[in-house]
RNA sequence: GGUCCUGUAGCUCAACCGGAUAGAGCAACUGCCUUCUAAGCAGUAGGUUUCAGGUUCGAGUCCUGACAGGAUCACCA
């Protein structure tokens, strides 16, 4: 039983005693003491004033006196308003401690038994990968680690969007203007080269609708007769009938963006187990849209169109199979939830895709239930803002984003400038350095895009946003090391500490106490983290964690004390935190050095 | 116009299913490196939580209505 649970245990006993009434114990609750009072842990009295029939100050009183009396760990106590707040014994967070450490699992919860599958990246093949997609990989990535700790079996699958009008405008301009280029003759990343052919249709396109528009269309018209555009919705007509020439130019052009990805995956430390591909699944979901029609999920229009009635549920009436009976977006979405589940018979399903297509999921998720899928509730929409730069919003065909690539190197370029100037590198290698400097970059660029709630809309200033002090990844990892420095000083000087009974302990300071409080609330964040999909919840931990240690560390210095339990516990506490430090971390894609 | 999301210090963000005097970081200002890594620590200053009502012992949090920003509402993907 830990601390909380037994003080709950004893102020319901309280209850019954005092107040002869019976109060269950999922209606009690302790919330941490907040640091301008004394106390560890506080229970508010005000809703059980009709039960004790006396004032706030009375109620509190005579719990706080109970407690005392009663259970060991309550030391004292005080009261302010309906505020009792518990003070406990220090020494009691040595048990604590001792607890956390002999969990082998520390930070991994045992296994539930459930499979989800968490859909991320999801990427174009016609352009390079952007900062948006930079926060969708790394939300995906690190609610996976964060799944797994919370016992689940995960599958990272990816969904590439490799077919469509998008695809054959690259295709069609590099037709035209390609020359025959390829990533080894013009020195471009594939993905770089398909993304420059993007933005080369794009301009083309314009070029012509104004040509058009002066020779007297009007805009509309002309949007829709440009030849280019034309020759584009011909392309995807003849990719859909196998047209030999337009597959076999689809099929190098995606291998060029596809070795380009394995690059920029590989540098942003994510990865996969399973990949779908549109081309593959565009035509799924037709059977679906049947079974829809007997089960009376769907209904007919005149002209032969299947649409779902979501009036009901707060939505419109919207379109699952066209008039012609060809696909339309949702059609294959419920394919492929299907084929998903038909893969890997998993109990949930996360989708991390950008919020503009909340709506579309919302309908999605509504329809699977309907039909009545085993996994219909385990659909979860991980939805996040987009990042926005101090000039607008990006738009890939007008080149106005931040790339994936460019940005990292540019963090890891601005880590390596950073270290220098604070004299860091001694004894660093050249190859040590050049991980340093890329953990580093990207540590900072993750927690940056991971700190802030998904929900969120961020403003990206390249300038500014990315910081190397305060609540920024390079800070936890500057803790980390920090204590990688101590245990290796602790190795060195012969100190023991591993299978030693701190029960010996003569005192606790506070900030020791404080550092194994939160140690212990870790797993209870990993959980929350995971219930509500969120990495924030991780980072925010971290951060609490790091910067309560760097008080410890002020505060009590370690190898000066002369009772060498003192000493040992205090490396042992060190090397725990860091443990957990590097254990979150990783919960959050971000790797911690040993030095820096 | 309908629906959804967001609005907290100059800036970037917190606030545990309604709890105390709303907390951190950055930027500004003060201290602390002959002692375990100063990417650190301690401190000062900074707020009518967009606004107006309501619910109750108690509201940044819940309800209603405004206001502001964004997204979405295609036989596009």
């Amino acid at each position: 039983m830990n601390i909380q649970e037994s003080i709950l245990a004893g102020v319901q006993l309280a209850f019954q005693n005092i107040f002869n009434a019976d109060v269950p114990l999922d209606q009690l609750a302790l919330a941490p003491t907040r640091k301008e009072f004394e106390g560890t842990y506080t229970f508010v009295v005000f809703p059980f004033l009709k039960i004790s029939q006396t004032t706030p100050e009375n109620t509190a009183n005579q719990i706080g006196s109970y407690l005392q009396e009663n259970v060991p760990e309550v030391a004292g106590f005080n009261v302010v308003k309906g505020f009792l707040n518990l003070e406990l014994n220090n020494q009691i967070w040595i048990g604590v401690f001792q607890e956390l450490l002999s969990n082998k699992n520390f930070g991994q919860l045992p296994p539930n038994g459930q499979k989800v599958m968490v859909e991320y990246s999801s990427p174009n093949t016609n352009k390079p990968l952007h900062l948006g997609h930079l926060r969708n990989n790394f939300l995906g990535y690190s609610v996976s680690q964060i799944l797994k700790a919370n016992g689940y079996e995960v599958i990272k699958a990816n969904l590439v969007n490799d077919r469509g009008i998008h695809i054959c405008k690259s295709m069609v301009a590099y037709q035209h203007f390609g020359n025959g280029e390829t990533p080894e003759s013009s020195g471009l990343k594939g993905d770089h080269l398909a993304g420059k052919y993007y933005v080369i249709f794009d301009q083309e396109y314009k070029k012509q609708i104004a040509e058009l528009v002066a020779s007297g269309q009007s805009q509309d018209d002309a949007k829709k007769n440009a030849p280019i555009l034309l020759e584009a919705q011909e392309m995807l007509r003849k990719w859909e009938a196998h047209d030999e020439e337009v597959v076999s130019l689809w099929k190098l052009m995606n291998e060029w963006v596809y070795a380009g990805f394995d690059e920029t995956y590989k540098r942003m430390g994510v990865d996969f187990d399973k990949f779908y591909y549109e081309s593959d699944t565009y035509l799924l979901g037709k059977d679906i849209v049947e079974e829809g029609l007997e089960k009376g999920v769907f209904f007919k229009k005149e002209n032969g169109s299947v649409w779902v009635d979501l009036t009901a549920e707060g939505l419109d009436e919207k379109l699952v199979l066209r008039g012609d009976g060809t696909s339309v977006y949702i059609t294959q979405d419920m394919g492929t939830a299907d084929l998903k589940y038909e893969d890997f018979k998993i109990n949930k399903s996360v989708y991390v895709v950008g919020n503009e297509q909340d709506y579309h999921f919302d309908v999605l998720y509504k329809i699977m239930r309907k039909l009545g899928r085993s996994y219909g509730d385990g659909l979860f929409h991980l939805s996040y803002g987009m990042v926005d730069l101090p000039t607008g919003k990006m738009k890939s065909r007008e080149g106005t984003v931040v790339d994936a690539d460019e940005l990292m190197q540019e963090m890891v370029d601005t880590a390596e400038s950073h270290t220098k100037e604070l004299g860091k590198i001694e004894g660093f290698n050249p190859e040590q350095a050049t991980e340093l400097y890329e953990m580093l970059g990207l540590g900072a660029l993750k927690y940056f895009l991971l700190k802030v709630d998904p929900k969120k809309r961020m403003l990206f200033n390249p300038q500014e946003s990315i910081e190397f002090q305060g609540n920024t990844g390079p800070f936890i990892q500057y803790s980390h090391a920090r204590i990688a420095s101590i245990l290796r000083k602790a190795k060195q000087i012969g100190v023991e500490y591993n299978q030693v009974d701190f029960s010996k302990v003569s005192k606790v300071e506070d900030s020791e106490a404080a550092l194994i409080f939160l140690l212990n609330d870790f797993e209870k964040k990993i959980a929350q983290a995971g219930e509500s999909y969120s990495p924030s919840i991780i980072a925010q931990y971290l951060f609490d964690l790091a910067k309560e240690y760097n008080r410890f560390y002020a505060d009590v210095p370690i190898f000066l004390e002369n009772d060498p339990a003192l000493v040992a516990f205090r490396v042992a506490l060190s090397e725990l935190t860091a443990q957990t430090i590097k254990k979150g971390m990783s919960l959050l894609g971000i790797s911690v050095p040993e030095r820096m």
